[in-house]
DNA sequence: GTCTATAGGATGATAGAC
DNA sequence: GTCTATCATCCTATAGAC
């Protein structure tokens, strides 16, 4: 029992290590001799934990885009059924960027690394990344069946835009500047109402339709 | 004459190649064996061209902000001067995308591997990253003076959202679904106009305010 | 301009002592 | 569970022939 707690927490403290290492440096530049002094203990150590790099790094994806599924889940779940959608939009977003900036070294690893990796690696990761995907796009396609969403609108590109953008604030955000919950309220407004003050003279056009 | 041609082509052909495969595996997989295989040549004849790993790493960092520089200047300086500034944003944000994926292995390039080159290396290649963002902050800046952009806005974090949020299309669009026009036009009606077809009853809250 | 050859060091992984 | 020691391989960069 506290072997296996003990087990359990090496193996997640050199986890944490190889991430932070990871997103600094990249999959590659990052030695298991790197991870070992980082974790304080020997290269050799490792294999008692971990059968190779690759399982270390597909754990460490994983557990990325899981700490902020779940956020998002339960963010969304704590508000009432007949909340509007853009309601739900707004708390998914704050939660995805809660999560997305606490957890930063395993989720800039995620990012920064995934295009990286071997196709094996990829492959191995991306169901968690499609089980996250299909939350968002559930969520839009309820904003547009509800009619508060434009309903000439693509989901799976206004999704991949909504999270693209908000996973490049790990490149630019500052806490020191803002917090948290403003940068996802200001982000959710500008996503949902726009930065100009009204639509120009002529229409602007459908947004994000299905078809070139 | 004809020799310096040639040089100049040899030094671009080895810029592309190391271009595409920095962008694909990353600054520290890729192998100046691997560049030079790619090229066409043998390791040791890279050193003729280059000092080193990093000067070609520097050069490809650059020509990829430079190309997209460059493109957004033309397309903003081909407006007459009294157009609106939201549609000046819409054409930089076409011109924008459309560099962007036309030179994909320079930009890509230029994204993944940027936050994980020695400090060094991205010290040499900040200022051009600077004097792009500059032409950004001024274009933003004159739609806030013009009343067309929110003025509670705070430019240097609409700015990073934006260019964070069309940067990021590099990891998921598919030129195969739809045109790069089109899609700068729907990313466009969205930033401006939003996702959503009206305000809440309640007022959506300065966007991207000054101050938390 | 391009080549071959090589110096000097780091790498992922394994074997076996404790 | 952690260690040391090691193998075979790969790396950047240089030297010097052609």
């Amino acid at each position: 029992m506290a072997a296996a707690a003990k087990e359990g927490e090496t193996r997640r403290h050199v986890l944490d290590c190889a991430a932070r290492l990871f997103s600094r440096e990249g999959y590659a530049a990052v030695s298991l001799r790197g991870i070992a002094a980082e974790s304080g203990i020997k290269a050799g150590s490792l294999y008692y934990h971990f059968e190779s790099k690759e399982e270390i790094v597909i754990e460490i994806l994983n557990v990325g885009v899981q700490l902020v599924h779940a956020a998002v889940e339960r963010a969304i779940g704590a508000l009432p059924p007949q909340a509007p959608v853009a309601q739900g939009i707004g708390v998914a977003m704050e939660a995805h960027l809660q999560a997305l900036h606490k957890a930063s070294d395993y989720t800039s690893a995620n990012i920064r690394i995934f295009g990286q990796l071997p196709q094996s690696v990829q492959n191995a990761h991306r169901p968690v990344r499609r089980s996250y995907d299909l939350l968002w796009s559930e969520l839009l396609g309820r904003g547009v069946r509800s009619g508060e969403l434009r309903d000439d609108i693509n989901i799976p590109r206004l999704r991949a835009f909504l999270l693209g953008a908000m996973n490049a604030s790990l490149e630019w955000y500052n806490p020191k500047s803002v917090s948290v919950a403003r940068l996802a309220s200001d982000l959710a407004a500008v996503v949902l109402y726009g930065a100009a003050y009204a639509a120009p003279l002529a229409a602007p056009g459908p947004a994000l339709a299905r078809k070139a």
